[in-house]
DNA sequence: TTCATCCTTAAGCATAAACTTAAGTAACAG
DNA sequence: CTGTTACTTAAGTTTATGCTTAAGGATGAA
């Protein structure tokens, strides 16, 4: 993990394809080749091994060839990593409602904020 | 929510950039203006702006104009769909590791699976 | 009214993405 | 050894991104 954030860009980057994400999808339930993976998909072949290369390189998927077929399988930290970043996220976002909340109910009419 | 596919690529789109990342993570901790998320950011207001629209089209951002200053905030459920979006292929990843734990604590030793 | 503050809009540019087709190469089956 | 399967590589095209600078509004303060 040379930048964290550089590997947060190729994760993000590699789900916003609706083709990658089925591909994703795809191997959520096992390990797949790459022609079964490319089944599903309207496009090319090299179309597929350029998807999928870019889902390698953000590191969430691992492939591994064996003989000539590359099976790949689904990093589980890498794809957790990603999903951890917007947790922590949202959480924020979450407590500052809920600090809003008792604020609101604790002294009803009370309007004025002293700063940001 | 015309298209959920849709919606999931503009969203991780949007995350895929570390200066919208930025953005975010500042308005994870509370409302902000135009102004104060451009700040931290080394480039022009316009391309802030910019990132803010993409920003706003992915639904995780809303934004209000009060006066002169827009005022922008955190979607939480946008945030949220992209968060489980993750979660569940994570977890149908997960699920399938423990099978196979199972599978090889059981009776290991036996090694010949029937076949896909 | 006059001026500074906060955005907005428009136009242009360089780089990167997402394909395509056309040829390979490498294992394996017969 | 020959053909089929399963990828690989290369090159080219089209569209999208991520900026920039240069000019506008539109509000609010004095």
């Amino acid at each position: 993990m040379l930048k964290d954030e550089r590997s947060l860009d190729l994760m993000f980057h590699a789900l916003a394809d609706p083709s990658r994400r089925m591909m994703v999808d795809r191997l959520s339930r096992g390990p797949a080749s790459v022609s079964e993976l490319a089944k599903p998909l309207a496009m090319s072949l090299p179309a597929v091994v350029q998807h999928l290369a870019v889902l390698e390189q953000s590191g969430l998927v691992k492939t591994q060839k064996v003989g000539r077929v590359r099976s790949c399988t689904l990093d589980n930290e890498a794809m957790s990593r990603a999903e951890q970043w917007l947790h922590q996220r949202r959480l924020g976002w979450e407590r500052r409602l809920d600090r809003l909340g008792d604020f609101l109910s604790a002294d009803p009419g009370v309007t004025k904020t002293k700063k940001t």
